[in-house]
DNA sequence: CCTACCGATCGGTAGG
DNA sequence: CCTACCGATCGGTAGG
């Protein structure tokens, strides 16, 4: 215990995973080489061992440590007992911020996920799956109709699609900051997903389908 | 122009296109080898370059093919002379069914854009943006609101966001397939799109802001 | 002398 | 925490 690890070991471990997320957003994950890592925190490359086993080591680190952090959001949100349609705009703003200053962590999250090794793509994407859960459950419990007609999930992706592609495209400019972005995804879906129809069955070629088909058939 | 080719020279340039662009979908282009590109298409690698230059060729022809595709989609449709949410809801549809039968070639010229060198990425991006002035153009002109606000392109680009990203997460099952996501899609946007509302003048901490600010404020 | 390849190996660089 | 390296594999090309 004496001793113990330098004063800034944790701080040097967060630069580095700060500087290789936004390598590996930049370049992918197989595209960045620890060399590069290391300059870009000024730092050998044999130092980066020092901090982090390897450069998979990195990888799941920046991963998990923000979908952890989203499902913090989550529960935070939970714990203010709002009405489910308030709940849901506190977690898009939430997130949306969230997304803002992490954005290479996220891009990360989203782009280099088919690196991690089956256990730990499980764990990760297990904490994801949670997260979605609970705007599907606060969707669904919005919109009895979506939620009855199986597609509070397919819904609540439709609505983090919007989320995360802005973080491909958007540049915050004179007009427009990823503030005032929140409120417009909010709005958008709100607005839209009473109108959202279950569609009919499934064209099924050779035997009828299990409910009656549309009249033109019979 | 006697013998020319040899028949199948073009059927095999198509057949190692379509096996990098899985390649590079799903272990992104740095992370793919040209040995791996060989092998999936039963070739060896010297004969991979008798068809294409580089690897780096199959990227720029996997990225420009896909977007000129769906340049060539917007151009049908727009000359179909339909009203603007009928159109908007083609090109929708039609995105979504080009999107699910060239879905490597999607995710690449989504996830692998970067690694484009500044002379091709910025023809295909330049492509890509007559595509997105497309969709746009049609917003604009069926919600005015939207178009004076300078919201059609960010509105656009959540349209694209709900789309594009569904081809990360979207399995087609029993209940639910990608024809029947198309009007989903189209009806939640068309639905939410109406009650999108240009946001506040941006804060301004020191100065005040140029439009008058909120009551409690003043 | 052309094409359509093959087996083998090049110069460099990756992660470690 | 450095210089100096390794086993292997990378993208690309030689001779035949």
């Amino acid at each position: 215990m004496s001793r113990g690890r330098a004063a800034g070991y944790e701080d040097q471990r967060e630069l580095i995973l700060r500087h290789a997320a936004r390598l590996f957003a930049e370049r992918g994950y197989p595209g960045t080489s620890m060399n590069e890592v290391a300059q870009a925190c000024g730092l050998s490359k044999p130092a980066l061992y020092h901090y982090f086993r390897d450069k998979y080591d990195l990888l799941v680190h920046i991963a998990e440590s923000h979908i952890v952090r989203l499902r913090t959001l989550v529960t935070e949100v939970a714990a203010q007992g709002l009405a489910p349609e308030e709940r849901l705009r506190g977690l898009i703003g939430r997130f949306v911020r969230e997304y803002a200053q992490a954005r290479y962590a996220h891009r990360v999250l989203t782009e280099d996920v088919k690196f991690l090794r089956p256990e730990d793509a499980e764990r990760i994407l297990g904490t994801e799956r949670a997260v979605v859960a609970a705007f599907a459950g606060t969707i669904a419990e919005l919109w009895p109709h979506v939620g009855q007609a199986q597609l509070a999930k397919p819904t609540t992706m439709l609505l983090f699609g919007m989320i995360n592609w802005m973080f491909t495209w958007f540049r915050p400019d004179g007009g427009l900051d990823y503030e005032a972005m929140a409120p417009i995804v909010a709005d958008l879906f709100c607005g839209g997903v009473p109108l959202v129809k279950a569609p009919p069955a499934r064209k099924a070629p050779r035997q009828p389908a299990r409910r009656a088909r549309q009249a033109k058939a019979g």
